[in-house]
DNA sequence: GCACAGATGTGATTTGCATCACCGCCGCTT
DNA sequence: AAGCGGCGGTGATGCAAATCACATCTGTGC
């Protein structure tokens, strides 16, 4: 066994009987790049605990577009709504940088929250953090006039999260990543990426992103 | 203490001596029209119960746009997100229809939920609910190549759940109200109905509306 | 039955962005 | 070093939908 449960990201303020008890229903694996999960609408088998790498969570219509929702880093969980519901996996669970994974059975999930209610809570939170996700994504596709809000939305958010000192900021996503999480064509955030860096609102060095400007930045996208 | 808590529709299905400890910690009260339960960005006091009447919770952005996030009938929650997560109220609930609604208080709520495994789960499940509508709009939101599309999904998805019969239902929404819901303009609103009723794929009369090509319907939905 | 407010319907105009169609660049592999 | 594939940058074009600006229509209270 392995990580998260232990190392103390997750459940780990828990009492140690607790995640102990926790241990023995969990399974570890390792996932190259490109790896599925799960694929949206197959039925919930259980949860994913995410030790290290990235995952991806996406949508796709029938016409082929995709959305991603989230990406989930390590200590985070992924596949938590459906296995809590019963219903079928809302979307799909890509491997995007190697990623180790803690795999817990849905039954045994369940019957182990039933029995310790502080877990049960704590499940709950990382309920909240996920749907709290979900709804900051509708704030940036539903409010926003522009494709610059957007991003700049996109840009403030990402940064509460991925800092690396006061307005340096890994992105780590292709533009085309960046595109389908907030809703517009690739060739867009390109020019609008530009955009920014022309009004010396950002710069841009490879996978890091550095915010110039964070007031401008704030101005648009609108807040 | 009244309503859902008891009449069964929430938390019934749990032990007795458990829904007893519940019923301690509510209070019941009836809003009017317009009334507020809470505002988005205020500290989450509780989490309220909607025993009858309608609530629609929405958020809005600082250039005064609005967007539904989803409206909540009886035997639904509100505010739920906030109180697990200690985080403010995301959005903002207001009554449509006058409401009779139960209070729980954050503190008395946590610590019930941390005695009772079993209840700790059924608010885990109801959160996967509200997560799931969530989900649900973003798809709606970023997954449409057109307005039509957007509509035409919003329809299908109102019609599970407001059901009158097969292919009647009850809206109940002004033209405004869907618009804010699926993220276009009042107009447009208008204009793709008035095509889709053209198209015989629809009839509206008053607040009813029928659907009279279901399968076309979902054409237009792309699925 | 009148008046008024809110909801709905419609046209004309403008615009932001998707889309298409490229090119150059960098990092791989062979 | 040559060729290839994924990514990023850019221009030209078209169109769907926002916006503006009204004209009904509906119901509700007086």
């Amino acid at each position: 066994m392995t990580c998260p449960l232990r190392e103390g990201r997750l459940f780990c303020d828990l009492p140690p009987d607790v995640v102990k008890s926790l241990d023995a229903i969990t399974s570890a694996a390792t996932y190259p790049k490109g790896a599925v999960l799960f694929v949206e609408g197959q039925p919930a088998r259980g949860v994913f605990v995410i030790c290290n790498g990235r995952v991806k969570v996406s949508s796709s219509s029938a016409g082929g577009k995709v959305m991603i929702v989230r990406v989930v880093e390590a200590g985070e969980v992924v596949g938590l709504p459906g296995t809590i519901s019963g219903r079928p996996y809302g979307a799909t669970a890509e491997v995007m940088e190697p990623a180790q994974v803690t795999f817990i059975k849905r039954d045994a999930f369940l019957q182990f929250l039933r029995q310790h209610g502080e877990a049960a809570v704590k499940v709950a939170q990382l309920l909240t953090d996920i749907y709290e996700a979900a709804h900051q994504e509708v704030r940036t596709l539903g409010l926003s006039r522009s494709a610059s809000e957007k991003l700049a939305k996109f840009i403030l958010d990402w940064s509460t999260g991925h800092a690396q000192g006061q307005d340096r900021l890994q992105l780590a996503l292709t533009q085309e990543e960046i595109a389908e999480m907030i809703g517009v064509s690739r060739e867009t955030v390109t020019r609008v990426l530009t955009e920014f860096k022309k009004k010396k609102v950002l710069a841009l060095k490879g996978a890091t992103l550095t915010i110039l400007d964070r007031t401008a930045l704030e101005q648009l996208a609108g807040n």
